[in-house]
DNA sequence: GTGGGGGTTCACTCAGATAATCACAATAAG
DNA sequence: CTTATTGTGATTATCTGAGTGAACCCCCAC
């Protein structure tokens, strides 16, 4: 991201391993030396671009995660592990940072959870959108309908579902369009109602969701700036929670309207 | 780790969020967020340490991270995901970092991997012992002769040796104590002999490992110096490859005068 | 319409960390 | 013994981010 995060396996491998917390110096060693597979200092940095005064900090760095053997001689020597373990080696590490985050979270959460909310709150991307459904789905005690375009309907939400189902909450799905139906039915845990989506004709594409009567979520995917080809940045969605709150009245009105029909 | 770590969970959380490239203010404001459920700056401010004036620019930090969402109104509202969503997004963000970097580094990796080398490698630590014995195990290709303590003998070296042995290569494994053939002997691979363990007797403890013949590893338990109750930094290695290297000629011989008893 | 107060944003300073360079000591080769 | 090369430490420059303060804006009261 700091510099050019071109095709070059070089530099997206220097840009992950800063990601994960190596100093620069460190990481292009790293990447120096899984190219030569073994070398002295002098080699590193020929090839990697860092000072060669540097480049026994960097292993030393590199040495405490793990990630580099040395040879005591002189030269000394240094060696890269492979591809596979430094993978293994962050995988499992950030690994235990999220299950460390998420228990100490959970301590730190308020026993009253967002009861009683006035306002509307926004949440852009698509990816935070799904987030939220599945938050409130994983919320939810007896009801969930989702009305929603299929290429919306991720993995994660479906998992959701399922799981919300299995413990007895009534899960309703029906799609925007038409090829919902066919593709992704079956997707879909049994007693999930999956409608004619025929009454959405028209309507902003995007997703609705009601949970519990008590929260709902509204978003529409909007053409994007022509950034990226419709990729990140391009739904927008609104949530509200709580009995008296505006946008629940409304889209809970808006359901039993559709229901009736 | 860089303030106090003690047993509170709002500093591991802030401890764990800077890890996962959060600002302080953000993983502050974060936290304060998630123990407040729904708040303003000013709230935010007066119970995370954080200047009131700058919780709107690590808000919206969080907001990008799909963390936090706001309401649009005076004065502006700030909510904080759940724990079980903020877990969700970043170990799906490292995850998909970790897995770029294995590619990258696959690609830039040498064809010829270290066939011969002279000298002797180091390593410290039991993780990254444990690491190295997985690595050169996974690279086997005929056989594989592994001496070790059952307390070293982790879930991923388990894992490892039956995958070798699942696609045809020779593992033998032996333990050094006498525990070793009783608890463990059902988790390792059919065919994988456990052999008596009285001619270790008297050896330093540790592990014994040759792969193919050409790469050998042994390692120690060196009693700490009494930092952590024998955590981390016990174990010490050295390790060679290659058919002429010093110590692979070693422990060659020693595991052959081993064999012929 | 005008003045006050709280809320929001922007601009600036300072400190710590890290990149980068240099000087010197230690070692091996000739 | 000389010299080139390697390893270690000290030094400087640069940069990000924490911390602070001032200006702007809007709403409300007067």
């Amino acid at each position: 991201m700091t510099s050019n995060d071109s095709g070059d396996p070089r530099s997206i491998a220097v840009d992950q391993l800063e990601a994960f917390g190596l100093s620069t110096y460190a990481a292009r060693t790293f990447v120096a030396l899984t190219g030569l597979g073994e070398g002295t200092a002098k080699d590193v940095s020929a090839l990697a671009e860092v000072p060669r005064t540097r480049v026994y900090d960097a292993a030393a760095e590199l040495r405490e995660h793990g990630l580099v053997d040395v040879q005591q001689s002189t030269p000394k020597r240094f060696t890269a592990v492979s591809a596979e373990t430094t993978g293994r080696r962050f995988r499992r590490e950030y690994t235990r940072r999220a299950d460390a985050l998420t228990a100490a979270l959970d301590e730190i959460e308020p026993v009253t959870p967002n009861a009683e909310q006035r306002g509307v709150w926004t949440v852009t991307g698509r990816e935070m959108v799904s987030d939220r459904v599945v938050e409130f789905v994983e919320g939810a005690s007896e009801e969930v309908v989702l009305v929603t375009l299929d290429v919306l309907l991720t993995d994660a939400v479906v998992d959701a579902l399922r799981s919300a189902a299995d413990r007895g909450v009534a899960v309703r799905v029906s799609g925007m369009d038409f090829s919902a139906a066919d593709e992704d039915g079956d997707r879909l845990p049994e007693g999930c109602g999956f409608e004619s989506p025929r009454a959405w004709t028209g309507v902003p594409a995007g997703r609705l969701l009601m949970v519990d009567r008590r929260r709902t979520l509204a978003s529409v995917l909007v053409d994007g700036t022509g950034e990226h080809p419709s990729s990140a940045r391009d739904e927008t969605a609104i949530w509200g929670a709580g009995e008296t709150n505006s946008l629940v009245v409304v889209l809970k009105a808006m359901f039993a309207w559709l229901n009736g029909e």
